[in-house]
DNA sequence: ACCTGAACACCGTTCAAGT
DNA sequence: ACCTGAACACCGTTCAAGT
């Protein structure tokens, strides 16, 4: 079976997801494909490139159903659960999705839905890439805390085997809320976030004139 | 003057804003200190640790002014955009500091003044810690998006020198929005998004009794 | 206690040689 | 057109030797 790109980048899935981000290398993703190193570069310019291939392929296996004439507010609940996906699917994978600028298909693909969603909440073109924006830094960084790469801030190894506690002299929130800071329901965090952001556009003033064009 | 940690990691963090992080290097750090590669481990366990490092220390840079006796609007303006300043002033660090996990007290800080504003906002902590975590989500993925590793899904090269254009019929709401999206004022759009969160907390119910301890 | 060079097991990528 | 081994310039980290 002759190598092609997309064997190559299932491949570097497949690594990523067993072993984690830092274990992709060319050689080992070669190795996996019983391929010398070198045969890669015929299908892939370089690393980045293919940690590229990566993003795209990932964020491309996600499914957005969508439809267009149920109401704004669940379309958006809808694609945002759709975009979570991903941790959940491809956990590890994600901070390689989430930390590289996309300009495919695969990454219009989204945008496009969600702006013609915002439109037919009523929104023009300037409040609807804004609100855009606001809905992809929230998925965005919920996405990090979820698979575990972003600061959460909580005091983890607290009370675990030495009396090691938060100083609740220094640190009276935290310690009183220790074990709320130290559990996390993803899921429903999530989810009453997307919520609280969609509350808060729907109340959000249209102005008079829809569109742009 | 002899070698120590902070030496180290402030090494690091000029070395991340002169040429980015990839260029990081346990051989380049210990080049610069003018010191044999090996002595830096004297001083810090390993490059992971060391990054760690970089974290905090960036982290325990922002001035967290804060006033208990500001209306808490306020205060949690002002706490959103001190983290903010860590993008303006260690752009290329941001991401360093961002994806990684922190239980040091540089960490523990801000949260505990971002509880103290929430509690002092009416909420319990349970919701205290639910709308702390909504910001930080909001924030980080913010800050990623400024420092340009997170996806823009904007589709920068689109009319650059080719007449490349997105094809209007399978994107016509991104086509239609092509300006909009390419440009972001980021203190702008972080502003707005930050009010209508604000915004949106500020409407939501308390519970009756406001302490759990 | 702190420094260090040599060494080991890795990297990404270029290049020239093969088919 | 596709594959590849050797080679180059790097990595992080261990270890034993120095002071």
């Amino acid at each position: 079976m002759p190598l092609n790109r997309s064997m190559i980048v299932d491949a570097a899935i497949a690594l990523i997801e067993r072993e984690g981000a830092d274990a992709v290398s060319m050689r080992r993703i070669a190795a996996d494909l019983q391929v010398g190193a070198m045969s890669l570069y015929n299908h892939v310019p370089n690393k980045a490139a293919l940690l590229e291939g990566v993003a795209e392929a990932v964020l491309s296996k996600i499914e957005f159903r969508d439809d267009p004439d149920a109401p704004w507010r669940d379309r958006v609940r809808m694609q945002a659960h759709a975009f979570r996906q991903i941790a959940h699917h491809y956990p590890r994978s994600t901070m390689v999705v989430v930390s590289r600028q996309l300009h495919s298909t695969a990454g219009l693909l989204p945008v496009e839905r969600a702006l013609a969603t915002l439109r037919s909440a009523g929104f023009d073109g300037d409040d609807a890439v804004r609100m855009l924006r606001i809905f992809i830094a929230y998925i965005v960084g919920s996405l990090l805390r979820e698979v575990g790469v972003t600061p959460t801030f909580a005091p983890t190894h607290m009370q675990s085997v030495v009396g090691q506690d938060v100083d609740p002299a220094l640190f009276p929130h935290v310690s009183e809320l220790a074990p709320l800071l130290r559990q996390c329901d993803h899921e429903e965090e999530f989810e009453f976030g997307i919520e609280l952001l969609i509350q808060a556009i729907a109340v959000h003033p249209r102005r008079r004139r829809q569109g742009t064009v």
